[in-house]
DNA sequence: CTTGCAGTTCAAGCGCGCTTGAACTACACC
DNA sequence: GGTGTAGTTCAAGCGCGCTTGAACTGCAAG
């Protein structure tokens, strides 16, 4: 086997700051409900900026077999990792793409939309039931239509804060890949939104 | 027992609008990581617009005793939900705040801050870490800072949200109270909320 | 064709947090 | 004091989604 690794099977096999970095975007995007290890496998291929076979991956990150390959699949779709079949051995590598908050902004306004959807859909079929019925006083129908309002409005701020988001990440300055914007300015993060 | 209830135990008790507004909420509520109960249980007392005890809970929405305690207590905890121990039979009595929005950033808030801390911390270990090693290139080590810089503009894309969410809902027109900005109407609970 | 490795699939297992319900406390009334 | 009702607490149970690992597919070399 090619692969005559010094350490033990069991022991951490990164050292503790790649560690530090890959839990940290586990914590991260674990928070923003995708899985763990979706966002530690990421976090490993942007940090070490060069492809990475599965079975690295699987060691490195100690996961199952399966779990990278789910894993991965599931990046790959998003558009977060891209898989190339390096001629040489025929073997799968994958690869970090830099606009992470562009994808992860898609997949949360898809979630919310759908969500917010639901929702108004929701509220506006108790209101046609409401009104059908001669026992609901006034006061309780103006306060459902005061939840639609606030439905509309924590919406509108999803929105708001998705767009900025991926306009100050992924706009002007793409902070994740190499690219800087021009001679000067070492992080100047397009300021989009006023105020 | 003095409920000479019609329906049977097991049916929902509440009409179907009720419902599907309750539900509703639930549903939001459980997205913004808040248990679904404490969303059901705050819609109820909002749209009914006045005090209902423990056990009008319990009933109406299908609750072990021990979970209207549990979650009635976490409600006024975050000041959504208050209690008043109306003299006549000695019964709590529970009556929803309308200024739902203003607690719910509250605590969105300080989650997303000891989660941007802790990450912060972490991602400026690790680079401490790693400057002290000689076996890390200087273009891993920009990664890393480019890490950091995606934590900041989220950081701030966040703290904007809440923002406008807060201000908007809350603001010059409170949406969940009666005050409406004009035509002051019927519920006069004159809340004025500053910037 | 057989062997062996890379990668995929999916049922079963596991972990984790929410809910339940019974024991317990508090308090009012007799 | 005793009895009854309202409310609280918390260990055990349950549900649900993630992970595992073994069986399976596919492919390339012998």
């Amino acid at each position: 086997m090619k692969k005559p690794r010094a350490a033990a099977e069991s022991a951490a096999p990164l050292p503790e700051w790649e560690a530090l970095v890959v839990e940290a975007v586990g914590t991260v995007i674990e928070f923003w409900r995708f899985k763990r290890n979706q966002g530690r496998v990421w976090a490993l291929l942007y940090l070490r900026g060069r492809e990475l076979t599965a079975a690295e991956l699987q060691e490195a990150l100690e996961l199952s077999k399966g779990a990278v390959s789910m894993v991965t699949r599931e990046l790959e779709q998003w558009g977060v990792v891209s898989r190339s079949h390096a001629g040489s051995d025929g073997v799968w590598r994958f690869r970090a793409e830099t606009d992470l908050m562009k994808m992860v902004g898609r997949v949360i306004e898809a979630r919310e939309s759908k969500l917010v959807l639901g929702v108004k859909a929701d509220l506006e079929r108790a209101e046609r039931l409401a009104r059908q019925r001669d026992d609901v006083p006034p006061d309780v129908l103006a306060r459902l239509q005061r939840m639609k309002t606030l439905a509309a409005v924590i919406d509108r701020a999803v929105r708001g804060f998705l767009h900025t988001a991926r306009l100050d990440v992924g706009g002007a300055v793409s902070v994740l890949s190499g690219v800087l914007p021009a001679r000067r300015a070492r992080r100047t993060s397009a300021r989009v939104n006023p105020g």
